[in-house]
DNA sequence: ATGAAAGCGCTAACAT
DNA sequence: ATGTTAGCGCTTTCAT
């Protein structure tokens, strides 16, 4: 009559002792069937999987987490869900994570605060996730201090710490800004301005300098003020693109650290009558879906959420698995790496005579 | 030695037992403190919570749930996180959910096959989601089934069952679409045009029946080659409004059914050299970041994804807790309502004589 | 108001 | 190869 009795009835949900009896085995047997450990004898196995298929069971993760000490959990912080870079991303390493048997917990809000991330590391301690993929690009380094000093496996982008359990993701920036800054030298530029990320995002950090390695490269004399801060956003792209507008000697292209800049960008040169490529060429980073629909399409540097992904998961997998297995060492950190490309579209051109 | 035997040592993580002891109590005060049930006396209670920080502990979810029955996880379906209306939709539930404590899964990946959603319906079943906010707008009647079968309460978006279960949260795309409609009317616009999401969505059906029952109240006649399938992507719009430059009798304006679609539709008229909105009106519906930012800014009908959130979660929270307190009764289905409105931009204009 | 103890569903020794 | 059993860390009766 009570809950507790109605154990072995066929009331509720299946137990793994419920499959045991159907299936006339211990529950040590159903254990090792479902987990392929130790070699089960066919006969019995079989037995075993009838039983679970015949009751529709499946084992309760909660149960399994508290005596395995494997939650099969991975976060994934992101920096800005409003990006549709990050949405994309997210999409491609819940699909790798899921097809290797993990669950994800994702924190996609704006992470400003110091209180904020505080509120994401907890939630991540609380759910004891296995490791975390940090790709805000940014800094976070309390959120490093504090998962690292728990054990948990990190994989960063961008961002080099030395402790064993931080992987690190290097993305070939180089060659997409390269390639940019040489299509837009041979169209005939010479005056390229440069929008810039924040400053406490590694990876913007990274993007300006290939930038200024570059330019110098093709020895074009880049001057102070058409290199300008931005925030990677819309309104910062816009706001940027009119600060140049007001220089004396206009640059006759723009870099921009990311798409959604080229996007601001794109929207105020329309405001003040600036015809795009004819009279400015625009080049974003990231290759965001809405690329290809802006007016003109925009030609961008393409940077693979998927490789980024893979890279990312790959990592972490690599740490965690060696994390169950007393018997290996900790690998190295390891380093990936993911390139960049550049995609020509229709935002540029030669400059006006 | 062994690792049983660290319990009480200062190795590891702090226990429930680690804070009892610390505390000079039982785990059991401990427990009923963290949890703030039954009077726990002053005195004990402040060096119950005074260990709890010195020892930085936290409770182990796992163990918890297993124990309690109670996850703290809430699902969230969603249909295409490459539309950036679902992002904001999720970051804004994120954040109601953490602030009430829930953790959120989250599933985002495109949802084709009906493998994918078994694959779902899995995920969320194994970790145990309380609750799950099904923001497809679509009609994935397999995936309340199985969830339903299991007594998991849903919240869904235009989609009404009858079930005690099953709360719906009904949209009012009346107001706004009648608003976009009488604007266009207004502004002097006869021969107005419809771009469709798929009929699989009940929020995409719900929309067209908006659009038609509004143009009718203006005493428009809508050809019915003016009511062109799209799909909710940007191709989709693109190739709607490809299909209506073909026509012999051109719509002056073009409604869409979502935001994506109408800025496909900007870049089919710009490519066709047909100017917006000298030659053609387009209003799109969701409001996306990206709508202020297309050229020109898309006059849309807004609908808050925080308003939808909400109501999401409210509903949910109604169902999980009714479940959790065997006192009340189960709430009836309720049906929350979410507003939208019109937000002129300029993308609409009156039409060329 | 507090504590002792049972047991949530499972895995992993340890036996056999 | 299979079964028995001791917990994983917690909540929740049930005593006191």
């Amino acid at each position: 009559m009570s809950p507790r009795s109605t154990r072995s009835t066929s009331t509720g949900k299946p137990d793994i002792r419920t499959v045991a009896s159907l299936a006339r085995v211990s529950i040590a047997t159903v254990s090792r069937t479902i987990n392929g450990s130790s070699a089960v004898s066919d006969k019995l196995s079989k037995r075993v999987w009838q039983a679970i298929e015949q009751l529709n069971y499946f084992p309760n993760t909660h149960a399994r987490s508290l005596v395995s000490g494997r939650s099969r959990i991975l976060g994934i912080i992101v920096e800005n869900i409003t990006n549709p870079f990050f949405p994309e991303l997210i999409a491609s390493f819940e699909e790798i994570a899921v097809a290797h048997g993990y669950e994800l917990l994702v924190s996609s809000g704006n992470i400003q605060s110091a209180a904020q991330i505080e509120t994401i590391v907890r939630r991540m301690l609380e759910r004891k996730v296995e490791g975390v993929a940090v790709l805000t690009f940014g800094s976070e380094e309390s959120v490093l201090d504090q998962l690292v000093n728990h054990g948990i496996p990190l994989v960063l982008a961008e961002f080099e710490v030395n402790n064993p359990r931080v992987s690190t993701i290097l993305i070939d920036y180089a060659s997409g800004i390269r390639e940019a800054v040489e299509h837009l030298v041979n169209l005939g530029h010479r005056k390229i301005a440069y929008l810039a990320g924040p400053h406490t995002l590694h990876s913007a950090e990274t993007r300006l300098h290939c930038f200024e390695s570059s330019t110098a490269v093709c020895g074009l004399r880049i001057r102070k003020e058409w290199i300008v801060d931005a925030d990677h956003t819309l309104k910062g792209g816009e706001a940027g693109m009119q600060r140049l507008l007001g220089l004396k000697e206009r640059p006759t292209a723009v870099i921009c650290s990311n798409d959604m800049t080229a996007i601001g960008v794109l929207h105020a040169a329309h405001q003040a009558r600036l015809a795009v490529p004819e009279e400015l060429s625009v080049i974003g980073l990231d290759d965001i879906a809405f690329t290809e629909f802006t007016l003109p399409p925009l030609t961008t540097i393409g940077l693979s959420r998927h490789a980024l992904a893979r890279a990312a998961f790959d990592a972490l997998r690599v740490q965690v698995e060696a994390l169950n297995e007393p018997g290996e060492h900790m690998p190295n950190q390891r380093r990936f790496e993911v390139t960049t490309t550049l995609i020509a579209r229709e935002s540029t051109a030669p400059p006006k005579a």
